[in-house]
DNA sequence: GATGAATGAGCTTTCATTCAT
DNA sequence: CATGAATGAAAGCTCATTCAT
């Protein structure tokens, strides 16, 4: 309560966090208990469950860190597009940027993004972010900033590219200079794709 | 005698593949013991390892199965390519197709696939049919079939949209009429994507 | 304020008890934890050890209030019984009837009492009151209040009818009325008992 | 299934219920552990679920042991009964001549008779027991062999008195000679006291 | 080759208890 | 005194795997 205590709940917590992170990307999360994540911290192995019931909240704690941060930045983005391009680009570039830097937890986030059910690919916060989207979606289609598209496609298009895009991005080890290359290539794809689409 | 202890052998196999698919698809893979699978065939336990190492070999040779089957295709399309439009048709339409058909082993597929590195989302056989969709990427350019591109990016991109668009489609429930707008759209997408890219 | 501290101090020991109570009969001494005793008083769990050592302590200090309350009553009954009858009755009448009133300490006091080498059947209240009796009944025996029988099996008996009655008393759902009956019937049943093997 | 195995199972789960009540009798219900059952035992850890899912469960089992042995015996003798006399006399000559023979599981069965509901005092089996005792008297008193007398407080008085009896026969120290004592006792006690309550 | 009980490492989880605040 | 997070021993239990039959 007097500051010290309470600074030290939200320094386990992260610990945690941090230290799930770390196994999660060394064993996989199959792979991962309780014990591994509780052993990098240097904490009791009953004060994991002070603060987490499962590996999987942990993950889940960790996704919705990196969705609050990426999707916040999203969002702004989206308002001020004024055109398929731009709502595009300000889509692909914040999220090619932040998963060249965070590639670590952006890992994570892929490789185990369409994991089942049970704890998998929606996180409260990113299903709220998937929603915010599709609204702005609907939004920029009814403002004229977007073409006429099947909407569900379209989010699902713009979501598998940017996501195997990143992932190919991630996976050349090479990959210090062509971010740009990788976001233009995104965008002139994604922008196009859809475009065709119009006529159909 | 040895006829009917061959086709036991074989029915056994393919008893504990089909317990596999139903437990995975039900539990996920994360969830899935051996037990549990053993358990839906009625074979008992240690006759499981006369087949299997692991769980994660029944969910390989699921995998395989499948890849097998729609790769062969795939592959015999991509040689009749004439170009471009033909090329990305003649992989998306048997790919949705198969989808859509066999829908079980493939939401176990798309639904793990990238889970993975643990037990590794490269079967053998979808390594290989990979790298034989990269060669006919490479050969296609170089024959004029197909456009100047990054290759690694395009085969990134039709991959995800293929499979992107394979997952919504088949989580729309009324989704009976509608494969042929699903390709149409798939293939429409990549398509102009490529050609935008061309000048890039 | 040493007042308000001193009363709130007791107002918490008997918070503890009485959540205690609660606890036991709701799930069983054994499955009580310490945790479960403290969560149903608002207080934090440190300071159940301000005022008890352990769950079995609550216990005794429950199980002692009511061997109290029901012993000093039975004490002094007993010194005014003229002859068997009044000895018996003045022992089974004010205990069935403290059974009916307070039928939830009561029922844990059954139900548990002889699970329990562990943490003790016989608080030190409890063995000090079987202790009285005995010599009331040996002091009876001499001033031929009683009749001449071996004193063991006599406080068994009683105490064993009288706990067996007051049990199936309790258990009986529509026991409004038949208090006396149980009464009448124990009485009966024991003075009977009692006189007969005066001649083995 | 050929003989070895079949004998090993029945050797095995006898082990474990051979050691349950040596822990339960050393260290209490309560106390005792699953870890402290197989322990005794040289089997592994993951054998005793083989057979039990709790040491509640071998207690239930040694307990239905205990009360098939002694309960087919009263239930053989009750049907014998030509009088009250008789009929008391043989429950309570093979119960108590039971209670010393076998004294360890005895011991186990009383101070744990009354135990929370959880597992209780009503083994299957014991349930069993009590409804046939219930019913015998039933038909005794429609028969005229026994008097008219309520049916459940003579049951519980039987029961209670028998084994109050019990235990404190048990637990004289010295007790080699005075078993024919303890049954004239207690069934002098039980006839005499239920003869009584004809009137009430 | 089929069987399924035995194995035991090791995971999850609880809980009494302590102690800095 | 009250608080409640941290502790870590230890319990319950699962499960992949082995191996005698």
């Amino acid at each position: 309560m007097t500051g010290k205590r309470e600074e030290n709940k939200k320094s386990n917590r992260e610990l945690i966090i941090k230290s799930g992170i770390d196994v999660f990307l060394e064993k996989g999360i199959n792979q991962t208990t309780v014990r591994d994540i509780i052993r990098k911290t240097n904490l009791a192995s009953g004060t994991f469950y002070n603060y987490f019931k499962s590996k999987e909240e942990v993950l889940v704690a960790a996704l919705d860190d990196a969705t609050v941060q990426i999707g916040q930045v999203m969002r702004d983005q989206r308002k001020k597009a004024k055109n398929l391009e731009e709502f595009v680009l300000f889509q692909i570039e914040p999220f090619l940027k932040f998963a060249k830097e965070h590639s670590s937890i952006f890992l994570i986030l892929n490789s185990n993004l369409n994991m089942v059910e049970s704890f998998s690919i929606e996180t409260p916060m990113m299903t709220l972010e998937l929603r915010y989207l599709r609204e702005d979606v609907i939004a920029g289609i009814e403002q004229g900033v977007l073409p006429n598209i099947d909407v569900d496609y379209f989010c699902t298009s713009i979501q598998s590219v940017a996501e195997g895009v990143a992932r190919t991005f991630i996976s050349k080890k090479d990959s210090k200079a062509d971010i740009d290359l990788a976001i233009k290539f995104c965008t002139n794809f994604i922008v196009s794709g859809v475009k065709s689409t119009q006529n159909v």
